[in-house]
DNA sequence: TATACTTGGTTATATTAAGTAACTCAAGTC
DNA sequence: GACTTGAGTTACTTAATATAACCAAGTATA
C-alpha cells in the first residue's frame, strides 16, 4: 500500500500530530487543573495540592516533573529551612491560559455541578 | 463545621468544580482526538476510527458512549445492511470548538513533532 | 455450500496509569 | 526526644487502557 502523505486531504484534515501532543500532555489527569491553580498563582507545591482536591501529593509531584520535562513548568529550589521550592509556568506554559480559559468558559456555559450535600462537607452549587 | 461559599477567596478562585467536571470529560484520553475529528466532521464510526491512528475500536466505542452520556454526542441508527451508525455532536458539542481551537493554535505555536520515519511506514512533520 | 467481507461493535486478558498509605529528610520547635 | 513543616518517595492496590480475538446480519464471491 503506497502511503500517501498530503493527497489524503480528509485524512490529513483530521489527523494533526501537534494537537495530538498537545492533547495527550495537557488532557493527561489533573494536568488542566494543575495548569488552571498555577495561571491563578499557585506557585508552591503545597499550594498547588491545597487548591486541588483529591489530588494526592505522589499525582502532583509526579505531573510537575512531567509538565516541567515539556518546558511548560519550572521548578526553582530556594535554600531555605525548611526547603522551599517554587514552580513556575514558561511562556509557553503561560500561552496556555487561552486554552485554559475557553474549557473555563464552556464549562460555565454548559456544566451542571451536582450539589452533594453530604453531612457537614461541601457544597458546591448556585454560580 | 461550616460551609465556605464564597468566604474562602483563594480556595473558590483556584477551584471551580464546573471546570474540574469538564477538564475530566473533555481531557480523558482520546476524547480530544475524537472531538476534533468529529467537529472537522467524521460522524461514522468508521470514519472517527479512520482519522485517528492508534485508536482502538474498544476504546472509541467507550468515549462514543460516554460523550453521548454527557449530551455532547447524538447516536443515530440508519436501519440500512450493513447497518449504519451516524454521530453527530450536539450543541454543547460544538461549543466546545472554542476549546479545541485554542488547543490547536497552543500546539501550532509550541509543539514541535518529532519526524519518526521507520521503514516504509508514515512520516509526519514539516508544517 | 462454504468463504470472505462489511459496519459497528463486544469479550477476555494483559499492561500501564492512578489511587492509597506509609515513610523519608533536614532543620527547627516544645 | 517527640513533633512539626515542606516537599516529596516507596510500596502496594485498584482502575483505566491496550491488544487481540470474536460476534451478528446481510452481501458478495468461489
Amino acid at each position: 500500500m503506497v502511503v500517501m502523505i498530503g493527497s489524503s486531504e480528509e485524512f490529513s484534515e483530521r489527523f494533526c500530530p501537534r494537537y495530538q501532543r498537545a492533547v495527550e500532555i495537557v488532557g493527561r489527569r489533573w494536568s488542566g487543573a494543575i495548569l488552571r491553580a498555577m495561571l491563578r498563582g499557585a506557585s508552591r507545591f503545597g499550594e498547588i495540592q491545597e487548591a486541588i482536591p483529591d489530588l494526592s501529593n505522589r499525582m502532583l509531584s509526579e505531573r510537575l516533573r512531567e509538565l516541567e520535562a515539556e518546558g511548560i513548568v519550572e521548578r526553582i529550589v530556594m535554600p531555605e529551612r525548611p526547603v522551599r521550592v517554587e514552580y513556575h509556568l514558561t511562556e509557553k506554559g503561560r500561552s496556555l491560559n487561552e486554552v485554559v480559559e475557553a474549557l473555563s468558559r464552556w464549562s460555565q456555559d454548559w456544566i451542571e455541578v451536582e450539589v452533594a450535600v453530604q453531612d457537614g462537607k461541601r457544597s458546591a452549587a448556585a454560580g
